[in-house]
DNA sequence: CTACATGCAAAGAATTTGCAAATCA
DNA sequence: TGATTTGCAAATTCTTTGCATGTAG
């Protein structure tokens, strides 16, 4: 049992549903589409609703519970959340080449940022694109 | 005229519609919906359909002449490529308060990284939001 | 008990596509 | 003239919603 913002009681059930979600999130280990998260639980014998899949992930991620991320194609992807390796990519616009990036220097800056304007509960996304040496006009 | 990547002969009409996305976009000066950019072209008497909008934003967008940003509701934002005036946004997750953020560190940091990578006409848009100080919890 | 969760099907929102008619080069 | 573009409507794709039924607490 939990307090929420406003002090009232929340529930979020422990329900069989929920539980193959948060599973196979944890199975996967990265960013997943709900769309193929669900793919995975029905693959593997799960019976689950897409619906509930979106439900879930939506109520996961209120809770930042999962970190969510757009596809360049409009589509949510989500992993579980270990604030550890946490980090961006650095993606060519040519070929779509990825690399990923550490940014320590960022999250400080971050933090430094949503303190200074009073904001809680930060999160940021960062998109970094360019030409990749292989795509560089030699 | 311009050679393509299998060496033929690639076309880009100048059209009234590809104009007028174009001065739409300029006039905005930042990011816009597609949707919102027709609203923007119809209000002020233009005559494309939505559909081109969509069609020359792609082209646009294939050509590098625009930047491309993805909603967290999985909508695309355009913008007219300039670099100038450059900066960030934090918003409030609640209330969807706004203010601009300038990131000179940032910038520096972004042009390291690329360098170390060997990637070049490097890109970044940044995304922060939080809960703001209205918004919290007193 | 009952407030919340589920599952289905239908609704929504953003974007794409098919195709006939218009038009730039 | 002839290849692109346009515009409309229908199709797609991802996600949300409405609502009757199920169920955790």
């Amino acid at each position: 049992m939990l307090l929420d913002y406003h002090g009232s009681v929340s529930a979020t059930r422990n329900t069989n549903q929920r539980r193959e979600v948060i599973r196979a999130l944890e199975r996967v280990q990265g960013f997943v589409s709900a769309q193929d998260l669900h793919g995975l639980i029905v693959r593997d014998g799960g019976e689950v609703a897409l619906a509930t899949v979106y439900s879930q992930l939506k109520k996961l991620s209120d809770a930042q519970l999962v970190d969510v991320v757009m596809t360049d194609r409009g589509e949510a992807l989500y992993r579980h959340c270990v604030d550890d390796s946490h980090h961006h990519h650095l993606s060519c616009r040519t070929c779509g080449a990825t690399v990923e990036v550490d940014a320590p220097e960022l999250e400080s800056w971050a933090r430094d940022i949503a303190e200074r304007f009073g904001y809680r509960d930060l999160r940021h996304v960062l998109e970094l694109n360019g030409t990749c040496p292989s795509c560089s006009p030699h």
